[in-house]
DNA sequence: GATTCCCTATCTACTGATAGGTAGATATAT
DNA sequence: ATATATCTACCTATCAGTAGATAGGGAATC
């Protein structure tokens, strides 16, 4: 039986899928209450039952966004170390090139300085949970120095995905983190 | 005897310097006439003189940014790979350190989506420059794809500086970019 | 030498649009 | 009756942008 910190209501849930969309498209201050409720067919007063402050709002959006993630990496010792990596690159690649967005938190890191302080420790959050997820599979492949691996290969994926999505040119994120995996466990 | 297409006045230079500090902060959105001019000490009215429209502003920010970066960087062939790499390392590293600022093109890179067309076409410009420039140096070291491993240095310094600033430990940007250049020359 | 004209650079005062946010009425369903 | 969820109507602040007045400094003309 679930039982769901709190359940979110399909309203919510819709606020929630357009302004992570247009967060990942445009950062923090490329989505509005007016917006959102325009795509959505509500009147903007309506978001605020469901998120007061627009900070709150930002915090639901990494929040979720962050257990999504986590979710779909599972635990870092489900399977060998190349197998784990492999994941997580493809993780990155299935948000940019399926749904052809940027990373809501690479996004809002760099925009960090500029952020509500809940959104920003959420943020810097994300970032400490997917690097310690990182550092046990780099554990378990006995490598040096798990953490300098673990910031490597974040920085290359969320870089690539900036790359990628200014040179409009999806295919230079393959090729810049095809290889990935492999070489992160190179001694 | 040099001849400057256009000589900026000083108003105009510092109305850049204001602008692009606050967009290196925050992104496009995060900076306004009005805070610009408060700034200064000039009503926001004046910016329009200097800069008539808010996308005139953002394509002078990234065109300054970009030939300031190309200068700094000189030509790529100046002194042996090795040497060049760790110059352009240094650079993303003085931003990042120094100034304590994200990369203007990195930032806009992440926003590309939402930014006026002219620019999103002068920070595409941007990388495309930049990498042609790591092409030249990989090219006179004698790597396999230069062009995989230009993306794959300017993904990594770009990355890094977002995770280091989400991370609010700069440090992690010197252990994550510290063998970038000997790592890149690899076979 | 004084006057006229123009260019630069700023100002005041304003516009219409949009931002996030609030109060209170209303409808629905349990 | 109460809780949930939405609405209308409004607020103040801010946004980029515009029109037109003003001031100062040359340079050319008288």
């Amino acid at each position: 039986m679930k039982k769901p910190d709190k359940a979110l209501s399909d309203t919510a849930i819709q606020i929630l899928d357009v302004a992570e969309r247009m967060a990942r498209q445009g950062g923090y201050n490329a989505f509005s209450f007016r917006d959102i409720a325009r795509e959505i067919g509500i009147k903007s007063a309506s978001i605020h039952y469901h998120f007061p402050t627009k900070e709150d709002l930002g915090e639901a959006l990494v929040e979720r966004y962050t257990n999504r993630f986590l979710d779909a990496l599972g635990a870092a010792d489900d399977a060998e170390p190349i197998e784990m990596l492999s994941r997580y690159v493809s993780i990155y690649r299935a948000a940019l090139i399926e749904q052809q967005l940027m990373c809501l938190c690479g996004m809002f890191g760099a925009e960090i300085a500029k952020l509500p302080a809940p959104v920003s420790e959420r943020t810097r959050a994300f970032f400490e949970r997917n690097l310690e997820w990182l550092d046990t599979v780099f554990k378990a492949a006995g490598v040096q120095d798990p953490r300098k691996r673990s910031g490597e290969v974040i920085a290359r994926l969320e870089g690539a995905m900036i790359l990628a999505r200014a040179m409009n040119d999806m295919d230079l994120f393959q090729r810049v983190t095809g290889d990935l995996p492999a070489e992160s466990l190179r001694s």
